[in-house]
DNA sequence: AAATAATAGTTTGTATACCAATCATTTGTG
DNA sequence: CACAAATGATTGGTATACAAACTATTATTT
């Protein structure tokens, strides 16, 4: 038994086990709260950039804004969102939460990228160096140098990808 | 600006951008062989253990059986795969490929996965130590240790979580 | 042997997630 | 000004993904 070996399976199943946590923290908010994360994850976008278009909020959430508008549709169903027309630009949507959005998002429990992000600070720095250097071997393995960063944690907007209509 | 900070920044972008990639790297798979990624992947696990159970498919893909059924109607649709009632127990259904499933899945190319092990192999053993701890490092974050292990490049099969029924 | 439980696969319903096309509006150019 | 181009949100269609309910079959219990 190669030890190499070995130590690259235990490398992709941890790769795999964090994205099982993910989505288990998933479902555990939506037993707690009701809502969805996708649909949590968009409440607290909403709140902290209120009120925000469609089009940025899709930006925010890094999909693609059809996606975003069924998650607003489920929202707006359950009274915790409104729709605002835009009266300078009528084609503009501004969406906003309302009194039982903002009252949710006061008692909702944390996303698992906060969970992350407190978790690693709480390493000590020399760990946090390693990990910061076998993470960019990972980005490095993917050739996925050239795509842009989507910084989760500064405030940056990177709009979807837009297809170039050919025809 | 502390350094710290910016590291744990870093992390998460590469984090994010892995995921990313896998993303960019199925659409990739859509466009050249006219499958998506899961039915690709369901069809090179079908190849590699044939004849399947529907089941033992489901753990093998770590999904739903549900899914998996959705996965296959498509797929036999393409007629690249066969449903085969078993003979013995005739509540289990062998799934195979046909001739078309095989010649495709000896063009197709390599999944995302692959690649990952691919590229880890490349990697010297002390740089795969130091991801090895950091990968350790992150499920420990997430309190996954409970997590089954699900070894991916292990034969072990583990059969998804069923709900007991309370009435 | 009859009732019960467990198993295997499927169906139904809901929620992402994306692309392509559409509609209304606004902006740009001749 | 008119007409084309671009923009913002939505709709329609397809494909995951899962839970819950359902059918058929097999195993177990009483």
């Amino acid at each position: 038994m190669n030890d190499k070996s070995t130590k690259i399976s235990n490398i992709v199943d941890n790769l795999r086990r964090i994205f099982q946590i993910l989505n288990e923290q998933s479902k555990k908010v939506e037993n707690e709260t009701g809502l969805t994360s996708p649909q949590l994850w968009a409440i607290k976008v909403i709140n902290e950039h209120s009120p925000v278009k469609v089009s940025e909020l899709a930006s925010r959430l890094y999909l693609h804004p059809a996606t975003v508008v069924g998650i607003l549709d489920r929202l707006e169903t359950h009274k915790l969102v409104k729709r605002r027309r835009c009266l300078d630009d009528r084609r503009v949507v501004w969406i906003e939460l309302t009194e039982k959005g903002n009252e949710l998002v006061k008692s909702a429990p944390e996303v698992a990228q906060g969970l992350l992000v407190a978790g690693l600070e709480g390493l000590s720095s020399s760990n946090i160096v390693g990990i910061d250097r076998s993470m960019r071997q990972f980005v490095k393995i993917f050739g996925a140098q050239k795509i842009p960063p989507k910084l989760i944690l500064s405030s940056e907007v990177n709009l979807p990808k837009r297809k170039i209509k050919t025809k």
